[in-house]
DNA sequence: TAGCATGCTAAACAAATGTTCAGCGCTTAG
DNA sequence: CTAAGCGCTGAACATTTGTTTAGCATGCTA
């Protein structure tokens, strides 16, 4: 995550306000603060980035631009693209569920890039006989980042649920992406009555 | 989502703070701001709620307790307990998300009773025939909730990819619901390859 | 009517915050 | 050697913040 200026103050400063703004959230996390962490004063926070808000911008940028731009290659899909967002250290998911909810364009960039990604490769992939078809391919697209993201936003609470400090531990990594990856291949109903009833309330309403 | 006793000053306090909390964040909104929009003056809302933070709790309790207690049938499982969660108010909704972000204790224990709830519906269900069996039945509970609770989370990103304001609205409400029982249904994926890649990547870990 | 609780407010206070500014020390080009 | 540029700081400023205090008005009770 971090390349060969990152030993600079100004590098310091951004590592420090990701990790604190993720934690804290942006308003409940001072310039001081900021600084105090990176061993700096106060004003060079401002000096580097003119105020708290740039900061804050420039984090966003560098951020979303390393998840966005790492290169991996399409084939893998983006369960794999998923796998190297909870790659990326803890500071760095906390910032982005943040981001997320604070609807931040950079995110919403990145959300609408990961729809449009995943509506290609699952509609590759109902070509090829390996993916599903689907009656309304956009919206299987949404809902399924929505779901590959789920676990970043709800971290701390999948965490407890696996009974561990972090979901990142390899045990409880596997626990979930086993569960996910069973309801993506077997789905949760074995009937179709779900699937039934809504349709009876699609004709109902219209 | 209102009773009667809803008109005195300390519940239009308590509404507004939900709305602003849910809309800015708990640090970025004021008690000048709050007390602004409930028409009364800033004291009165330490008067009630002792500080900011009391303010802050007295919403958490208030908003989970009716997200909690509605009384429904536990029949209708965990979906249902979705769809009156989508029903909430948008400010509610909005302020349920940060404070699963936060991790505050009260979004907690609702997190973990609906884990809890549905690995008791799952479960029954896969004794009756209409739920798939699963290998890891907790694990799988904590991934449905985790889902069920994602476009909580992501509203504003879902509403733009279905281009509607408020993804409440009955025709995006359709589509994201039909798309995620289509996957509960049928799955994603149309073999076992993942699964399969799965088990190859456990057996290699140990 | 007198006393008292209740709901509420205006005004002020201390602390914290984002931001500015003048200037320090160090390196480097002329 | 000098001067300029750069990274950086200490101290201060104006504003906003959560909170406190003293007191107003109203209505109930004795």
């Amino acid at each position: 995550m971090r390349s060969e200026s990152d030993l600079t103050a100004r590098a310091r400063i951004r590592d420090a306000a990701i990790d604190l703004f993720g934690r804290e959230g942006v308003n409940r996390v001072s310039v001081r603060a900021i600084a105090a962490r990176a061993g700096v004063s106060p004003a060079l926070v401002l000096h580097h980035f003119g105020s708290k808000d740039g900061l804050r911008k420039a984090c966003d940028a560098y951020l979303l631009e390393i998840l966005r731009g790492d290169g991996r290659p399409a084939d893998l899909g983006d369960t794999a693209r998923l796998g190297s967002m909870l790659e990326a250290a803890a500071p760095a998911r906390r910032y982005l569920a943040r981001a997320f909810l604070d609807d931040s364009p950079e995110a919403g960039t990145l959300f609408d890039e990961m729809v449009a990604a995943s509506e290609r490769w699952l509609g590759h992939g109902a070509e090829e006989g390996w993916i599903q078809p689907s009656e309304d391919p956009h919206a299987r697209a949404a809902v399924y980042v929505t779901w590959l993201l789920a676990p970043v936003m709800l971290h701390a609470h999948l965490s407890r649920a696996f009974g561990v400090d972090d979901l990142a531990e390899t045990g409880a990594t596997l626990r979930f992406s086993r569960a996910a990856i069973e309801i993506f291949t077997r789905g949760v109903f074995a009937d179709d009555r779900v699937l039934d009833a809504w349709n009876t309330v699609r004709k109902d309403l219209g």
